[in-house]
DNA sequence: ATAAACCCTTAACTCAACTTCAGGTCAAGA
DNA sequence: TCTTGACCTGAAGTTGAGTTAAGGGTTTAT
């Protein structure tokens, strides 16, 4: 599969795909002949992983170590528990912090609809106020 | 409140607190005789409320745009619900990805417990072996 | 056999969000 | 009064994550 036709199943930009692998966000994708990458289901694999963890904010850095760690094989198993035991964390964090910015949002929307300010004009303007 | 004392309250650095404040984060901060930032309860709060869309994860620029609507009064209503609808969907977006994230590590981790390999180690010698 | 459409690499550029630096002002204690 | 430490501004530098450009091979349809 060309890398062209890769960017079309994956929805990762030509440019991007090479990036990532230049990174090593994933292994180095097979080549034909010429030289030119030859996707196969491997290798869609591999992003498929690594983009699901790139999609929860993971840091690319984190993702590139994750992955060389799992192509060194079985003795870097305890390392790569370390990594996802820390991303788990993150991720539980984020959501955290995303659930509360959704209740002020929705909150302030609500208020919104009773054409009350959530900070009130008052506030505002007392605040001008004090600027002279 | 010196920069200092704010820096403390808030948790973020008195650089970022400058630097937040030049682009228009939240509004400009009162100044005691000799030009030096002097925070109040007020300024506190809206810095909560900027942090508050900023770890959820919404782009600075857009965090600038509702704050300096808010400041422009009630006719600017409209559009800053706007702003929070797209909030709000973006941030129900990353949600949904944090969830599918979570699922994955949780998967993984498990097959840890079970000692197999997630991404099994003969996946990774075939994929090794055809890079010759 | 040549143009069009792909592919390759290396390196430079961009952008957001910080962070550091240089060069100065101000305030409180010895 | 002199020093030390916190504050100021404006500008330059850094980092992470791409994106674009330059210069060149390859494949395919005409």
């Amino acid at each position: 599969m060309t890398i062209k036709e890769a960017a079309e199943r994956t929805g990762i930009s030509v440019d991007n795909l090479r990036y990532y692998e230049r990174i090593g966000l994933f292994p180095e994708i097979p080549r034909n002949a010429s030289g030119m990458r030859d996707y196969d289901e491997m290798s869609l694999h591999w992003i498929d992983f690594a983009m699901r963890f790139k999609r929860g904010g993971m840091a690319l850095e984190a993702i590139r170590e994750y992955i060389q760690l799992a192509l060194q094989g079985e003795a870097t198993k305890p390392a790569r528990k370390e990594i996802l035991l820390d991303a788990k964390n993150d991720l539980e964090k984020k959501m955290a912090e995303i659930q509360e910015s959704l209740d002020v949002i929705n909150y302030k929307l609500d208020t919104y609809e009773r054409k009350c300010e959530p900070i009130t004009m008052d506030m505002v303007n007392a605040w001008k106020e004090r600027q002279h």
